[in-house]
DNA sequence: ACGAGAACCTGTTTGC
DNA sequence: TGCAAACAGGTTCTCG
């Protein structure tokens, strides 16, 4: 799922909600996850009051009152459901965390594929976990332009789609959005990654920010019953000019192309074999 | 060190 | 309708 623009869209839901609030209780109803949970995950988070909520790359980061944090990775199909205040409908067949908060909240962390995870980190700890210390730069951070772009990219004989995907060249970029920046940028995605510098380096890099920026104003794209915290559906997904359009004509003005799609380290890309060179 | 592919797990869609 | 195969937004390990 969830690639950057969903990820922060999740954030800026959760921050509307429960930014301030205490945990009243919470439950682990199963701990396996792709971390399992650790001993007394439940009863370390009961009482924390969330100070902050971040993001850093897919993973949001709930900075709590005891100085850990408690770090979220949707996976793949990892949904945060946040109810309205009071209410307690019932729960999903895969929730597998529930935090009940003080300001009559619950949010329900689902996940049937358990790719997800849930962790407490201390927070001077974060930077050097494994699960951060080889991140790349973010994107829509003002640094990332089109010289730092290519720095990432240099040497890598790597198809240019692969090394988008690549969490320590640049993070929160994912399946559908590399595919959607490369179009924006007119790029291949077969097209060795070192070999993009200078212009369509900055193309690139521009082409990143923008559809990450566009996607999060439309509050990420949802697939089939992926939700934001909200509860609301995102509309990207109807904005996408060439993921899940394959034989649909090139949405790039005046270009004849058709959409095709072909497989990449077993990830599908779509991509238009005229205008993107 | 690098790059490709498989594995992790469950649900839904597609094709015969 | 039934069944099997293919596919799904991510990350991490293994193998060559």
């Amino acid at each position: 799922m969830p690639e950057l623009p969903e990820v922060e869209t999740v954030r800026r839901g959760l921050e509307a909600r429960i930014l301030g609030a205490r945990v009243a209780r919470a439950e682990a109803r199963r701990t396996d996850l792709r971390i399992p949970l650790q001993r007394g995950f439940a009863r370390r988070l009961a009482g924390r009051r969330v100070e902050r909520i971040e993001r850093r790359a897919k993973y949001l980061l709930l900075r709590l009152d005891d100085g850990h944090c408690l770090v979220v990775h949707l996976g793949m199909s990892g949904r945060l459901i946040v109810g309205e205040p009071g209410e307690d409908g019932a729960l999903a067949k895969h929730a597998h965390v529930i935090l009940r908060f003080d300001n009559g909240r619950r949010v329900v962390f689902e996940d049937h594929r358990r790719f997800g995870l849930m962790t407490l980190i201390p927070n001077d700890a974060l930077k050097s976990h494994a699960l951060f210390r080889h991140l790349g730069p973010e994107p829509l951070d003002d640094r990332f332009d089109g010289p730092a772009l290519a720095r990432l990219l240099a040497g890598r004989r790597t198809p240019l789609k692969a090394a988008l995907l690549d969490q320590t060249r640049v993070v929160g970029v994912g399946n559908i959005y590399a595919s959607e920046a490369l179009h924006r940028a007119g790029l291949s995605p077969k097209r060795p990654a070192r070999t993009v510098t200078g212009p369509r380096a900055a193309r690139l890099a521009e082409a990143i920010r923008a559809t990450l920026a566009d996607a999060i104003a439309a509050g990420g794209s949802s697939l089939r019953d992926y939700v934001q915290a909200s509860g609301e559906l995102g509309y990207f997904q109807h904005a996408w000019r060439v993921y899940d359009r394959e034989g649909e004509a090139c949405p790039t003005t005046g270009c004849a192309g058709r959409i095709r799609r072909l497989v990449q380290s077993n990830r599908s890309t779509f991509h238009c074999p005229v205008c993107q060179r």
